[in-house]
DNA sequence: CTACAAGCTCTAGCGACTAGAGGATCAAGC
DNA sequence: GCTTGATCCTCTAGTCGCTAGAGCTTGTAG
C-alpha cells in the first residue's frame, strides 16, 4: 500500500528531487518514514502531487498553489477566493503575452530590415544602439519596477 | 568630462548595482578609477550601456548581448551572425507566446466555468485536481526538459 | 546474504539582478 | 580648511523553482 518516493515520482510525473523540494517548501506533507528514514506515500499524495504539477504547468506560482491547496481542503467555503486567484493569474498571463507580442513586432521589424550586408549597416545593430530608431514603447518613464522583459 | 557611476546610471537608465553587475559579467568594461577607487566613465560607456539596456528590454540574454556587442565592434564583417542571433531570439519569443496563449485559453475556460458556488463544486479546483478534465496539452510525454511553464 | 538500485542529507549552482551592511570618498557650502 | 551628507566602494546573501552532485545508507531481488 505505501510506496517509495520513486514510485510516487513515476505515478505523478514529477522528479524525485522536486518532490523533496516541494516537501521543503511546504507544498507536500512530511510523510511517514521507514525505520531507515525512507519516505512512504499513499494515494492521497499522488492526487496532491498531480494537482501541484497541473497548477505549475498552468504557470501558478508556488505561493498561489499553497493557497489553492488550502482552499481545496475547505470544500464548503465559497470559491470566490479561488476565482480571484485564477483571474489574477490569467491577468498576469495576458500581460506577459501583450509584452511578448510587442517584443515580437519589434524583432520582426529588425530582422526584416536587415539588408544582410556588413555589420556597419545592419539595422539590427542600429536599432539596438539607438533607442530612437525603435517604435517599441519600452520606456524609461512608465515602469517603476525594472521595465525589463521577465515575460 | 569623466563622470561617476551615478551619472552614468541616470544617463542610461540603468541602476547603479546593475552597472557593477554588468562589469562583473563582462558586458561593461572595467573603467578607470579615481585615487579613491571610484569608477569614472565617458560617453562611449553611455552608448554601450544604452545598447545593453535596449537589448535586455527586447529580451536578449546576457550571453547573446555579449556576442552582439562583439559583432558591433567589427562593422566590416558580414552581419549574417547578427541576423542569426536575432532570428533565433525571435523564434524563442514566438514559442513563449504560443505557450502562454495556450495557458491563457485553459485559464479562461476554467474561470468561465466557475459557478461561484462552493469550493467543492469549483471547476477551477476540479480541473487542477483532475488532469483528464483539461484540454491543455501540457504533456508528460513530449517534454524532455521539465515541460513546465518558464515562459 | 550479497549486490546494487534507489534512497538519504547537504551544499552549491542557474540567470539576472536586488538588498543591505559597514565603511570610504567626493563636492559643496561655510 | 573643515564639515556635512550624498554618493561611492566591496562583500555577502537573497530572489524563484528547481537541478546536480558528493558521499553515505537502506531496501529488495535473486
Amino acid at each position: 500500500m505505501a510506496f517509495s518516493i520513486g514510485t510516487l515520482s513515476r505515478r505523478a510525473g514529477v522528479k524525485v528531487p522536486t518532490i523533496r523540494y516541494y516537501e521543503q517548501v511546504g507544498l507536500m506533507p512530511s510523510p511517514p518514514r521507514t525505520d531507515g528514514q525512507q519516505r512512504r506515500y499513499g494515494e492521497a499524495e499522488v492526487a496532491r502531487l498531480n494537482f501541484i504539477r497541473h497548477a505549475r504547468e498552468l504557470g501558478f506560482e508556488v505561493d498561489a498553489i499553497r493557497e489553492l491547496l488550502a482552499m481545496s481542503a475547505q470544500p464548503e467555503e465559497s470559491c470566490a477566493e479561488v476565482d480571484r486567484l485564477a483571474r489574477r493569474h490569467l491577468a498576469e498571463v495576458e500581460q506577459r503575452i501583450a509584452r511578448l507580442v510587442s517584443l515580437r513586432t519589434e524583432l520582426q521589424r529588425m530582422v526584416a530590415e536587415c539588408g544582410h550586408g556588413r555589420v556597419g549597416e545592419c539595422r539590427v545593430i542600429q536599432v539596438l544602439a539607438d533607442h530612437g530608431e525603435c517604435d517599441h514603447d519600452h520606456d524609461r518613464a512608465r515602469s517603476g519596477s525594472s521595465g525589463f522583459v521577465e515575460a
